[in-house]
Order: structure tokens, then C-alpha cells, then sequence
DNA sequence: CTGAAAGCGCTTACAG
DNA sequence: CTGAAAGCGCTTACAG
């Protein structure tokens, strides 16, 4: 508070050298001579120089701050991928701005606009840009966009995800293998859940299944909606053998609630959720769900962000793909 | 890409003003003519003009850019509070560069300078800053720092929290008074739960019972720490009768052993959680815990924001409290 | 390997 | 209510 912070000039003014070459040795400490960069580490030291990287990031026109979108993270299915990916970007020297774009994404127009006015070096959605002036807006912005988790037909810019579409069949066909008769859906409000949902159906129907029956619940998905779910079940013509969960906590409540109801899982009522929790796998019962790597998906992002500022040329839909693992539950 | 993104220039040109008014209608819209405001929205419009956050930021020294620093986001306690502060402080305009700073707080110093180096408006701290060097660093930082969820003595500027130890005293008061004879303790390796296991042990002790035995399990802690705890249990020469928590994902797994293992909770066995997340009140029986309250902790973080930027005087310790909340598992 | 100088795109007293 | 001008603190061709 008392005197102004240091700036380069007086680093330079005390180590005896110009600006250029103390902001030279602070990002590419390798073109200064050992000597001269000697006596610039001893300046910024005693003056306790801390160098101001929003004038860097108006001067290179380089922010070196990625914008994060995400619907929420309260019990957020991205957290494992986000988190990931902050880890990534923070050793690379970047920082993540992180937006919450809200469960229906009502503000993801404004946070879009936000992260431009930032001049973030990239843009990273988990929701999905359905409004097309949206998606015009970013491809002209000149940014990097990278959409994760979904893999869409034409992405805005880059894509690093699986199809949900073909999540929702492979599940259908793993449980038809064992057997089951009777799935009922239980499926979140979002585009992608009802992608799952929809290629399910299909592929179920397709084998010469019956149409599952389905309860929609609100977003964000919780341990609470599982319990309701399962309540549910019983205002259904049949019972169904196997409830099929949009997320792992809604399986996780749902066995709960089955089994405080003297139900066994999976004898009496099988289940499944997605997203491979960490929690699914120590589930009494483990539970059977789908695993996307989400360190994957942020290991993918961050190639995708290097290839771009090494003015590399990048893949534009990068499949991670997903894979069912099959456990206690189902 | 193609041709450079316009400028204030080029808005102030077409709309006949200079940059200065169009600047002015952007950040106070009333202290400009309604009929110039007018001609410049049209001006914005037509160029497609969005401000560059990065060099009004520099020039008026306002960064409109608050770092949150958090231990992780993958499965913690703190993120309700931090996705209620991101809300609001979204609604305000400001963007928040979230950084990870691990479990044993090893990358603290590394995101503190980052943030430093960014000028944010303000530091918002969930874990314990120990290090006197970064204290004394962050004082002389001339930044707004706000320590939350605990309340130390001599905060570095705000903070904004609770007693930990007090919250420890009053399970150990709530479960005597409930008739528990024998509790146990599973106690994360966090400063914080240190805190809440001494002032409980210190507390039972004074009251006259006997020593409560305890285990110490890593951070974050999780569901499947629960179970592992619950099975820990064996190796005890007497059997607790209440089992003390340090997190509700920890007072769930160890639920969910315990009834697979055929242990009816709490009526052989009590179990108390740490956070009182939405799940505790879902689970099958419901579980005891400690409410905080983030959204007030965001709130008063808020407060505290509005204040510094009005240049008034602040509160330098605010207690939001803590409450017990009983539930069936205990 | 290093320096002088222009420029990044805004904000804000100051003056009118 | 509006404008001219200085300045925020860096980076980066360009030149040597």
C-alpha cells in the first residue's frame, strides 16, 4: 500500500540493464548471458518484483488464461476432468477462469461474452452450444474452443469426447446380454443424458425389447433423486429388473433406498449409473456404471492447447471413447 | 482472424465520439447523453465490438478478477461455498480465476504468486495459509485477502468463518447428552479437522469420559475411506459406540459397511458426518452432522468485497457459526 | 546478447 | 456532458 510496487524499470535501473532484457530473462531466461541474468535474479529479489501479467497480456496480446465452462460443480460430474485440467494448465503456467453456466446453461451466453472480453487464450465448454448464433459468435472470435465430453457432428472449433448416443446402445445391448427384460430409464434434463437415453431406446427396441418405460428428473443430478426414483418404481403397470440411472449418484440413492426397503441389489432390482464415480466402485454394491476418462479428456485438452501455440495444426473431433464396467449392481 | 477486432477507436469514430465517451458509456452509461448513449450502443452493435477486459484493467488498476484458492474440487466439502461465490460474484461482473492448491496445500505459495502476478481484486482462501513468509507476503501484497471457512486469531486481512475447535466441543457435549459412552474419531490429515478432533477430545475428557480412540486418514477423504474405516473398527479392544466423522462422504461409506456387514446404525452403532451436504439429510438413516453455511460464508464474503471496493472499513473476523443437526444416525 | 522505441487498448484526471 | 492527452506496465520487432 505505502510505495507503488516494483515494475521492471526499477528491476532494470538496479540490475543496470533496460527493460527489454529483464522481461526477456523473466520469459526465456535462456537468451540472457548467465552474468547479466545473475544480476537481474539478485534485482528482482531486493526490490520484490512481482511482474504484472495483465500488462504482459496486453502487450503479447497472450493471456495465458484459459476459460472454463461448467454447468455447476457442487456434485458435478466434471469435477475429476476440470480438475484435471486446472492441474494441467496451472504447471503449463496458465490460469483457469471457471464459469458456472447454470443447469438449463441460461448463462452461458453471458459468460461466453465475459471469457471473450478477457481475451482468454481458450475457451472450454462440458455444456453444449445449441444456439447457433452462439456458436457463430466463437467461431469468429478467434479463439480456441474446445467442446469436452461431447462429440458433436460439426464442433465449433475442436471436440474431445465420446458419442452419447453410442454410450446409451452399448449399454443396452451389455444389459440385454445378461439377460435383463424390463430396464426403465431414469434421465436428467440435459442434452446429453437424453442422447444416452435416446440411443438406449433405440438399439433395445431394435433387438426386439419392449419400450422401457422412463422417469425425467431435474438437473443437477443427486444421491436425493435416486431415493425419489426408486419410490417411483412403484407407480408402474411392471416392475421393472433393472433401472438404468443417468449418473451414479442417482444409483447410488436409488440402491440405497431399494435396500432400506428390504430390496436386494442386484437379485431383486438391478442398476446401473454413469460417469464411474469414484464412490461406484466402493458402493456396497459396486456399482455398474460407464467410465470416461477424465483425465484423458484433460490430457486431450491440453495437446489440443500446445499443437495450438506451437501453430500446429490439430485434429478437429478427438474420440476418447467410454467403456462400460460391469460390477455388482447389474 | 481475419481483419484485427475493433477498438474503442473504432466504435468512438463511427458513433462521432470520442473514446473517452464511448469508454464512459460503457462503464457508466448514466453519465452520458441519453441521445450520444444511443448512437454508440448502435456503434457497438454495428462494429461488434467487445471491450478488452485485459487493458482496462490495467489502465484503471481494477482487475475485476478475484482468485479463489481451494485444496481440490473433486469431491470437497467446500464446493457449495465456492460455487454460491462464484454466482454471485459473476453477478457482479467479476470473473474468478480458480486455482487448486493440492492436499497438503504443497502448490499454496506457487498459486499465491500467480494470483499476485495477476492483480487480482482479492484472494479468497479456503485452505490454512501456516507459512509466516506467505502471510507477511500476502499483508504487504496490498490486496484484499479473505481466509474462509476457518477463524484464526490474527487473520492476514478478513476473515470469514467459524471455530473449528468450538465445533469439536459441541459434537462431544451434543453425543454425551445423547448417552454415547465411547466414541471414535476418524480424523482427515486437514489443520482443520485437527482443530474440530482436539477441541472434541479436550471437551469428552473434561466431561469425564474416557480417552476417545481415533483414526487419521489421508485428504481429501471420501466415500470409500468410510468403509475402510468402518473395517478399521476390528482392530479396536472395544467396540464404539458412536463413531465421529470428519466428513459426511466418510459417515456414509461407513454406513453402508456397516449395514452390509449386518450392523443396524445408529442402534448398534452411531455414526456422526462433518458438512452436513445435501446427501446427509437423503441418506437411509439420515445422517447427524455439522451444518455451515456456505452460501452465508459467500454472502459475507460478498459483503466484505462491496465494502473494500467502496472504500469503506471492514470487519476483520466474522463468525457465521456452526450448528449440530440431528439426524437418525446418532 | 542487449537497448531504444513503439505499441498493446483501455481509463481518468483535467479542462471546458 | 464531452474531448485531448497522458499513462497503466509490459513485449517485441528492429538494429546493432
Amino acid at each position: 500500500m505505502a510505495a507503488r510496487n516494483p515494475r521492471l524499470d526499477d528491476v532494470a535501473a538496479m540490475a543496470g540493464v533496460s527493460a527489454a532484457t529483464v522481461s526477456r530473462f523473466i520469459n526465456s531466461p535462456e537468451v540472457v548471458a548467465a552474468a547479466t541474468g545473475a544480476r537481474i535474479r539478485a534485482a528482482i529479489e531486493a526490490t520484490g518484483y512481482i511482474q504484472n501479467l495483465a500488462a504482459g497480456a496486453l502487450a503479447s496480446s497472450r493471456s495465458r488464461m484459459i476459460a472454463a465452462l461448467v454447468p455447476d460443480i457442487a456434485q458435478s460430474i466434471f469435477n475429476d476432468t476440470v480438475e484435471a485440467m486446472i492441474d494441467e494448465l496451472a504447471s503449463d503456467g496458465n490460469s483457469v477462469m471457471l464459469a458456472l453456466t447454470g443447469p438449463d446453461n441460461h448463462r452461458l451466453a453471458r459468460e461466453i461474452n465475459m471469457a471473450l472480453a478477457r481475451r482468454v487464450d481458450a475457451i472450454i465448454l462440458t455444456g453444449i452450444v445449441s444456439d447457433e448464433g452462439l456458436r457463430q459468435r466463437l467461431r469468429s472470435a478467434g479463439v480456441t474452443v474446445i467442446e469436452t465430453w461431447g462429440l458433436p457432428e460439426d464442433p465449433i472449433d475442436v471436440a474431445v469426447g465420446f458419442s452419447h448416443r453410442a454410450a446409451g446402445e452399448e449399454m443396452a445391448r451389455f444389459l440385454r446380454q445378461r439377460g435383463y427384460r424390463r430396464p426403465h430409464l431414469v434421465v436428467p434434463r440435459s442434452t446429453r443424458s437424453e442422447r444416452r437415453a435416446s440411443g438406449f431406446i433405440t438399439r433395445w427396441m431394435h433387438d426386439g425389447g419392449p419400450e422401457p418405460t422412463r422417469l425425467d428428473v431435474n438437473v443437477p443430478s443427486h444421491f436425493g433423486q435416486g431415493r425419489l426414483s426408486y419410490r417411483a418404481l412403484g407407480d408402474l403397470a411392471e416392475r421393472p429388473d433393472v433401472v438404468v440411472c443417468g449418473s451414479d449418484w442417482i444409483a447410488q440413492g436409488l440402491i440405497v433406498e431399494a435396500q432400506a426397503a428390504g430390496i436386494r441389489v442386484p437379485d431383486q432390482l438391478a442398476v446401473t449409473g454413469f460417469g464411474n464415480l469414484r464412490m461406484a466402485g466402493d458402493m456396497r454394491p459396486t456399482i455398474t456404471s460407464v467410465d470416461v476418462d477424465g483425465a484423458r479428456i484433460a490430457r486431450e485438452v491440453m495437446r489440443v492447447l500446445r499443437s495450438r501455440a506451437a501453430g500446429q495444426e490439430v485434429e478437429t473431433r478427438i474420440d476418447v471413447g467410454f467403456r462400460v464396467i460391469a460390477r455388482e449392481s447389474a
